[in-house]
DNA sequence: TTAGACTTAGGAATCGTTTCCAGTAATTAC
DNA sequence: GTAATTACTGGAAACGATTCCTAAGTCTAA
């Protein structure tokens, strides 16, 4: 149907123009005359001409696109993040490729080398890895900018968003033991990925300020997601030495954490003190009063956007650090336990 | 940096060969002899080349890119749509653009002429108007194939995934009124919108089934999203005549009827029958045991996917229907009130 | 040995832009 | 009135691939 796309040589010939002066009409160069002005002006118009923004990368060299790579785009929170980054992009005239690793460190690998394909202007990316000599060498080969999110970087060409966990969980921590928790638990993912090294380091903190020690067994740090969470929430209560409160890393490991307290019959901010890491969408409508320690996504999307403009525009590598709140609600509270 | 991009005459060059014949051995076209071909692929593999996407997507006029325009990826549903999308596109060789359009129609304009500029080569989209010229227009301008998600397209060039809303609704109206419930009320979205118009058919034939009237004053039809359904639900249990049963349409609206029922202290499948319309991360976990009607998010995901796919392979133009099916739960069993 | 058929390789056009380079016309200065 | 400058414009070369067309080379058959 539409097959006859309209090009700029059509509008040339519609105008009596040369194609150069079109696309200089056009780009708002400033040596033209009015009356070319005019005239190209009402041949675009009468032809309702549109630019191939394909031709114009490969002459410019530039795609005014982004790849935007997330483990999983149904994670509440990186949903809000790719949103906000999306319409923060959108703004400057990109666009936003957006592109799903599953947690598999081969298709993040395949990921990359698609972005370097398609010649993207940047990328913004939540990683599977931590800082290793393989993500040193795949940034470094991009030949675009990156921004990570919650990674730290050093030496590299590569700016990123990093939360600071530690602050709002060393609250949190604090909030449980001055309700008269001391035995704590902790279920997140694997300790050497920088989110768990930054959240533990607040918690470790909190609790070594109270003077209280850490109970190794009660630190359940292995994987990220539902079921490692809600196995180790039914083994934490299933021994002789309960904790009486649980802290939750993640919105996989929260969830996985209270169907284990669900069927343990276990009620947060009753039997048992709770605070999650992270919210997600209607968390004050539908949980019982759940404490949280909260991370604007927003902010972190409109800074990872802001950041990858930075870089493109040929400014130094930064960092963004996003602040944490501690959100104290029923859940806790004191509880008289064990 | 990786400034000197290698490209095809590099290749050409170290292979002592043709430009063209570098084209043909990547193409696996077949008249190539076995020593080109190997002289090619030494080359290939000694600089690491890899053909630039931009490049052949001009000369081929095809970009391997599918917009994917939604109104909001922050929407639970629709991001698992998304992402089974990429997933199933991925595997076709396509990327997947991402746009929100934030429910505005002027948003949508522009998006669609963004897509056209980056000459992709289908859309999926959630559109935010009904069946309209301006729909049909754009559509037919776009030179690209269509599937929408949830619309009824008559005489259209495009396909849809479209949800049988109607009969998980029926099979939920009918399971309400069998508990008891007579007074039932409904808040959704605007009436001439597809997905409310279906489900309010399947609630209507239930009703019409067990020979009760509609109260014209429970059918709370206006707007998506949350504010609204707050707003109607506070005040249908705030005058005389009062339901006992409440369907809320999506999950915006499920959200701001549980925000107002809990103020009002008002609690599902004790105070009152509920029923939402679609579930959202951790439901059953959640929520307390509110029953629901369910669409399978990832089914509709890939059948979107493979619809736009056929329609690029040049099908005809087809619809993929996804059943929705009555989860039922406590919060729909008999309600003994006014 | 030569004509004809068949492989295979190279050259050049093309996709739709931008941008550099000349060159013409208009303007100013003397 | 001529020279020097300036203001525009058109032509052509990129950008990096694919593909058509042609021609050279190989092989078979008479």
């Amino acid at each position: 149907m539409g097959k006859n796309r309209i090009t700029i040589h059509d509008v040339a010939a519609k105008a009596g123009v040369a194609i150069s002066s079109v696309s200089r009409v056009l780009s708002g160069h400033l040596d033209v005359s009015e009356k070319m002005r005019a005239k190209v002006e009402a041949a675009v118009a009468e032809l309702g001409y549109e630019p191939d923004h394909l031709a114009q990368s490969l002459r410019k060299g530039a795609t005014n696109t982004i790849g935007f790579m997330i483990r999983d785009i149904t994670n509440p929170l990186f949903s809000i993040v790719a949103q906000s980054a999306e319409h923060e992009l959108r703004k400057a005239g990109y666009s936003m490729i957006l592109i799903n690793s599953h947690g598999d460190l081969d298709a993040e690998k395949e990921n990359f080398a698609l972005f370097k394909r398609r010649r993207i202007d940047g990328v913004i990316a939540s990683l599977v890895s931590e800082d290793s000599p393989y993500v040193r060498n795949t940034i470094n080969e991009l030949g675009a900018p990156v921004v990570l999110l919650d990674r730290e970087v050093t030496g590299l060409n590569a700016s990123a968003v990093i939360c600071d966990h530690a602050q709002g969980v060393k609250q949190a921590t604090a909030d449980l033991i001055k309700n008269g928790n001391k035995k704590i638990a902790f279920v997140s993912g694997r300790k050497d990925v920088f989110i768990s090294r930054n959240r533990i380091k607040g918690f470790e903190e909190a609790m070594s300020d109270a003077k209280i020690k850490v109970d190794e067994n009660f630190m359940r740090l292995g994987k990220f997601g539902e079921e490692f969470a809600y196995e180790q929430t039914k083994d934490l209560f299933s021994g002789k030495n309960q904790p009486t409160a649980l802290i939750t890393g993640g919105i996989g490991a929260s969830t996985g954490a209270l169907r284990a307290l669900k069927e343990l019959k276990l009620k947060p901010g009753k039997d048992i003190a709770f605070v999650a890491l992270d919210e997600w969408p209607m968390f004050d409508v539908l949980t019982a009063d759940l404490s949280s320690v909260y991370r604007d996504p927003e902010e972190m999307g409109r800074q990872s956007a802001r950041l990858i403009l930075d870089l493109i525009a040929d400014e130094a590598p930064s960092q963004a650090v996003v602040p944490t709140t501690y959100r104290p609600r029923s859940s806790s509270k004191a509880v008289v336990h064990a």
